[in-house]
DNA sequence: GTGGTCTAGACCACT
DNA sequence: GTGGTCTAGACCACG
């Protein structure tokens, strides 16, 4: 129910947020209801800005995947149906394109890709 | 010889292009000694301004990737030697393991990740 | 081609200019491609922090309504046909119908009600 | 003798309700000594806090609208005569304004709108 | 307690 | 020139 927040990377820092909520809907871990952690407590963990936080949330509200309970503080709408694993994939596509463009661009054969690919899920799933 | 750009794209337009003209010289696919394509050509073939092109060809001169033959535009620099297949998956790396970062946020399982990749990578070598 | 801004509105100032873009949108008075003034124009024009006419149109750009020109400012967006007089009226209708609920509520008769609005359309037209 | 309470709507929950007993009280549909619902069963109904009725309801007692009987809950108060008809027309000329604003706004035509208003009136007292 | 709105000002990135 | 991001702090509205 926390955000992973690196003030030093390139992506804004709004963005991550909305990234991970996007994830944890998707993957289900958090159905609608789940009430989000409120603005000025993520604001403090992090020491980062309300407003920032703010702007992370008030996005994700007007993209219908969070509602407002006025004076409550914000919950995963209703709406949304837990991602189904085809939708799911569909978030990775993106990237996973993009990757395979520039394997194209650098000349690299399909074995040696899928090799460091599988290098870096065991990273990512040690953690 | 030409350039594929997206303006819609979250990647600034300059740092597409210079990505690019990396990876082509890293795969080897533009040995020393080959002529870019103009300022002028580049810019009206995308229909962006030429001083973004321009910046992206100044940053890979100030790299030494490039070289300015008078009159007859950039160059890639005879100093570069192409890059060893080690050397080009580590240009890679970090785009796949972003992508290995967010499979795991999303719940994917390893199959499901590789077999996609098979894919972008088939769409990839396509064009 | 300007906002018109009441600072002294119940309604928010970034939400006034939201809505009127909408309308002029689908009234079709403003085409696709039309450049919106600039962020720091209407700022200085209303006397209002830039923030606030940003947080109009990065919400519009999150609808879909505006694109990013980088560096250039923000046009209307391609995708949006011009609204027909069917849209149009549905843009009015929740107004409409909550007039027609508060009316009911009131005991008023029909006829009262819309020879009221015959004389507020006679006035909205004058200006 | 029930509320429609959205509350999801823009308009704050305790507003919803000032808004309705000043109507209904206006319109002689509930006369002098009428009974209100008790805030319990209100807060129940609609699954909203007790105090956001209680707000409302202390806010009509402060107005005068509205008498505290002792055991018997909130009763509408003895002194307010029903409104007479232009009165009660007045309440409802600012959404009318409004809504003549926007259509002007949206360059609809005196027809469409009034015949948009007129199925609007038939739904509503439908209900 | 919750979020919303606005201000003032700084710094960055892109064209 | 353009918009984007973030900070710091004030005040309001709602429950």
């Amino acid at each position: 129910m926390r955000f992973s927040i690196l003030p030093s990377a390139t992506e804004p820092i709004y963005r991550q947020i909305i990234e991970q909520v996007r994830r944890q809907v998707a993957s289900g871990q958090w159905p609608a209801g789940t009430e989000l952690p409120s603005i000025r407590n993520v604001a403090q963990e992090h020491a980062i800005n309300p407003m920032t936080v703010s702007k992370a949330y008030s996005l994700l509200e007007a993209e219908g995947l969070l509602e407002r309970r006025r004076g409550m503080g914000m919950v995963i709408a209703a709406i949304r149906p837990a991602g189904d694993p085809d939708q799911r994939l569909a978030l990775l596509e993106p990237t996973l394109r993009d990757a395979a463009r520039q394997a194209a661009q650098l000349g690299l054969g399909r074995a040696e890709v899928i090799a460091l690919l599988r290098r870096c899920l065991d990273e990512a799933t040690e953690d």
